[in-house]
DNA sequence: ATTTGACTTAGAGCGCACTCCAAGGTCGAG
DNA sequence: CTCGACCTTGGAGTGCGCTCTAAGTCAAAT
């Protein structure tokens, strides 16, 4: 049944590319390299994929690669660093809800400049 | 009353650097360059720095130079480009909104994985 | 038997948005 | 008169995160 995940469907269901991936784990990203079939081609398990899953939203609310590699690195050193990791992603969080903050402010001001343009058109249909 | 603002003053009101404020003049995002006193400085208009922020904002939204220089180019333009600054205002807004759902969703998944954390370190203490 | 297509590697290249450099001009304070 | 602060320019350099290339392997399909 778990005979393992291709890199194309690995990219396919995160989102990512397969360059990408390939690019992740270079750049020590993955807790540990995904196994190899036969062929010599990446295999990946389940955890994995969760994992990878996660790199990606950690990516898109905005942490750098080697935000994602400090993480990893203390993922893959087991439970010790727990507190750590629970930290890291803690600081993570409060700028991502910074950002959301911060978005929603400037969201507010285009829907201003949006509404003088909508006035304006009005005006001059009149 | 109104002798221009120095580039240094538009920098510390925007929060950009004055490299980045030179850089935008020439990437064709102001409306007109900001005209030059006796030394040859920029002196900004109140225009202009309400323009600056305007694109700060939107930069900040992630609107690309490309995007905001084409505004910028409308806006330039006069009145008869006001429903095309609309609609590409419109379609910007979508985005931002769009990115903002996503982070939020984003930010569930990573409070849910600090929750994990949490218990975690919970049962270790126990 | 050959062709197609998915995969492998090391390493080069790219696009974006700055960011800085070098060399020089202008100004007011000490 | 010199110093330091601030500004000017064209152009080069940087950092990030991919993104792609070239050359090769392998398995299944035609």
């Amino acid at each position: 049944m778990d005979e393992g995940i291709a890199i194309a469907e690995v990219a396919r269901l995160t989102g990512l590319t397969a360059h990408t991936l390939r690019y992740y784990e270079r750049a020590g990203l993955m807790l540990s390299p995904p196994p190899r079939g036969v062929n010599g081609h990446r295999s990946y398990t389940q955890r994995d994929l969760a994992w990878v899953i996660l790199l990606s939203r950690l990516r898109a609310t905005g942490m750098s690669i080697a935000g994602m590699r400090r993480y990893a690195e203390l993922a893959g050193s087991g439970v010790p660093t727990v507190r750590e990791r629970l930290e890291l992603l803690l600081a993570h969080r409060e700028q991502v809800a910074a950002r959301v903050e911060q978005l929603r402010e400037d969201l507010t001001l285009i829907d201003r400049k949006i509404e003088t343009y909508r006035k304006n058109i009005e005006e001059n249909h009149v």
